[in-house]
DNA sequence: TAATTCTACCTAGGGGTCCTAGTCAACCGT
DNA sequence: ACGGTTGACTAGGACCCCTAGGTAGAATTA
């Protein structure tokens, strides 16, 4: 009887490719047994349940997003830093489907996922620097960036801009000139 | 054995209300069977598989959401017309959970999806037509939006707004503000 | 090196889910 | 009243999650 050695950051990281190939919603303890060759019963003495499994995966992929965003962000400043931002946060939910869609799943107040969400808060604040808004107009705002590229993401890939001749590109790029230009003419009202 | 009275219809109507209840995720043939106190078995006489059954769900959300939001639109232009869509659209979200992430999933062009959808994106235009935008233009805007609301009523339901002293509410009619002042300031380049 | 402890993986099995096949009883039109 | 249709049943296969207990190879210690 070889050993697989398997150890939890493997298991986690199979499972995130696993997720990216075949959805995240078919990431289960049999599926990534398999790639290892070995029972499911198993995976048990890494991982205790199924539900660990995913959050695993979704505390890697905010900690790959937030590392890939922010070194897109490095030594920008307003609108360069909010169109890097984007594209960088685009990027990586249409190359990592799985892993962005597990992302969404709601993961309890775990401490590695402060750290990841936490970042990227952060990170969306520093893009408003550049735009001088002050509360609560800047968390609104926050939350608007967020909603928008989260929203478009999800919407693109679900084929929701199938129809129609216009490019999701050409879209995307219209949304940040967009965004670009209520941020910089925020009503404050 | 006293017969249940089991149609696609009423079916389909009890899995969206659990979908409500318990989660999209969590609507499953055994779970909408003990609904009606029947085996699973039985409903396959009704409803071929569960992809049928959630897709089922998916079109009926989408045809209620199409109604509530239409309801709203009625007799408003311009600005009035924009909060009207938009505040339908969140109402329904966030009071049917279930049924809103069921409109997520990607069904395939069926004939009744083609009707639903096909209305949304109709009345969004209609929305646009205050703020005379012509093509390509106005089917970005159509995204923007679409894209904002969606996102934004997904990270409210999965607490993504929990942090700090802002309502969600709150920061909603800004993104409107904002999304007013854009659309009223189309930059078209 | 040899003995002991540890642990990574195993088999066995219970319970849940989707779905198919075949059966029988209740309803319905004639 | 009767024959056909159909709505719900039981049985069962395939797959999934997870637990409990066993075993063989690795690590540690004598």
């Amino acid at each position: 009887m070889a050993r697989a050695g398997l150890t939890p950051a493997r298991i986690i990281a199979a499972a995130a490719d696993l997720a990216d190939t075949d959805g995240f919603e078919n990431v289960s303890m049999s599926a990534v047994a398999r790639l290892f060759e070995v029972k499911d019963a198993s995976l048990y003495a890494h991982i205790r349940s199924l539900h660990e499994l995913r959050s695993g995966v979704a505390a890697l992929s905010l900690a790959e997003l937030a590392d890939q965003v922010g070194a897109a962000l490095a030594g920008r400043a307003g609108r360069d830093a909010l169109v890097a931002f984007a594209n960088a946060y685009r990027t990586y939910a249409l190359n990592h489907p799985g892993r962005y869609a597990s992302t969404q799943m709601s993961l309890e107040p775990a401490v590695a996922e402060q750290s990841a969400a936490g970042r990227h808060a952060a990170m969306t604040r520093a893009i408003l620097r550049g735009y001088a808004l002050s509360e609560p107009d800047e968390t609104d705002a926050v939350r608007l960036l967020h909603s928008t590229f989260h929203g478009f993401v999800l919407l693109e890939r679900g084929g929701g801009f199938s129809r129609g001749t216009r490019s999701a590109n050409a879209s995307w790029d219209s949304a940040l000139n967009a965004l670009h230009f209520t941020l910089s003419h925020w009503p404050s009202s």
